[in-house]
DNA sequence: ATGCCTCAGCTCCTGAGA
């Protein structure tokens, strides 16, 4: 099964991309993000045509998460379970039998900000409710876009972007701290090409220049890592004429 | 450059993103 993820930064700008991408991409499990809209505009009627149930977590202007998937999801959860939140960030339900969650982790604006004051509590939260939630689902994939890269391999300017926002060593700690929990960098299970990123910022052809961030990320459970084939980020929809500035980021796990 | 681009909204500017 192929379970992605992609944050259309507006999936009412978005949808005609990701419904032509599920065409070509028929993946079991589509985690979205930055859905930029609430519940009640939300196209359930195009995703049930193409052939996926929906589930969202949506707000207005900022945030919201969904999940689709070719079978039926079940016990869909919102939000991190015992944290406090006003933003719709997280989504997780469980596929056949792997549980998947589905994230929009804080972007933290600037070091030393509110943000990411709330962006490191929002990290804490998560892993402390992640534990459980490994323990009850050893088969768990937590995938989405972080807004954190792990080290200077998923930085185009490592040098010039040290100690920026996404380039932290305080985020990079709770990142780590994720996997010390049970998980692994799906990506970096094989071997990547140099300078991949998932996202290239609007401005100044970061684009074709490949200046970007590898920012998006699966990580994949103690139990699940032997079965997993390969995980690619599909480059492809960055070139489309008004794309988002992510990428799909796809895994791929062997049956059992 | 507190710049560059894109999106949403109390929409012709501003806030936020990353």
């Amino acid at each position: 099964m192929r379970i992605a993820t992609w944050n259309v930064n507006s999936l009412t700008v978005r949808l005609p991309q990701v419904l032509a991408w599920l065409t070509a991409n028929p993946v079991e499990v589509l985690v979205l993000q930055e859905l930029k809209m609430t519940d009640d505009k939300f196209p359930f009627d195009a995703f049930t045509q193409a052939g996926y149930h929906a589930q969202c977590f949506g707000q207005k202007t900022y945030n919201g998460v969904a999940l689709l998937s070719r079978s039926p999801a079940t016990d869909v959860v919102r939000n991190i379970p015992g944290f406090s939140d006003d933003m719709a960030r997280l989504i997780s339900a469980t596929v056949g039998d792997v549980r998947v969650i589905g994230g929009y982790f804080p972007n933290g604006q600037e070091p030393g900000s509110d943000k990411f004051e709330y962006k490191m509590s929002w990290l804490k939260g998560l892993r402390e409710w992640l534990r459980e939630e490994l323990a009850r689902n050893p088969k768990l994939v937590l995938l989405g876009d972080y807004n954190i890269t792990f080290d200077d391999a998923d930085v185009w300017d490592p040098v010039g972007l040290k100690d920026t926002i996404h380039c932290t060593e305080e985020e990079r700690y709770h990142l780590r701290a994720l996997i010390a929990l049970g998980l692994h960098d799906a990506y970096r299970l094989f071997p990547q090409a140099e300078k991949s990123y998932s996202w290239w910022d609007y401005r100044n052809f970061a684009f074709p220049r490949n200046r970007g961030l590898r920012i998006d990320h699966i990580l994949v459970s103690n139990t699940l890592k032997p079965l997993v084939k390969s995980c690619v980020i599909d480059k492809a929809p960055r070139k489309n004429e008004r794309p988002s500035d992510h990428a799909p980021v796809i895994v791929e796990l062997a049956n059992d």
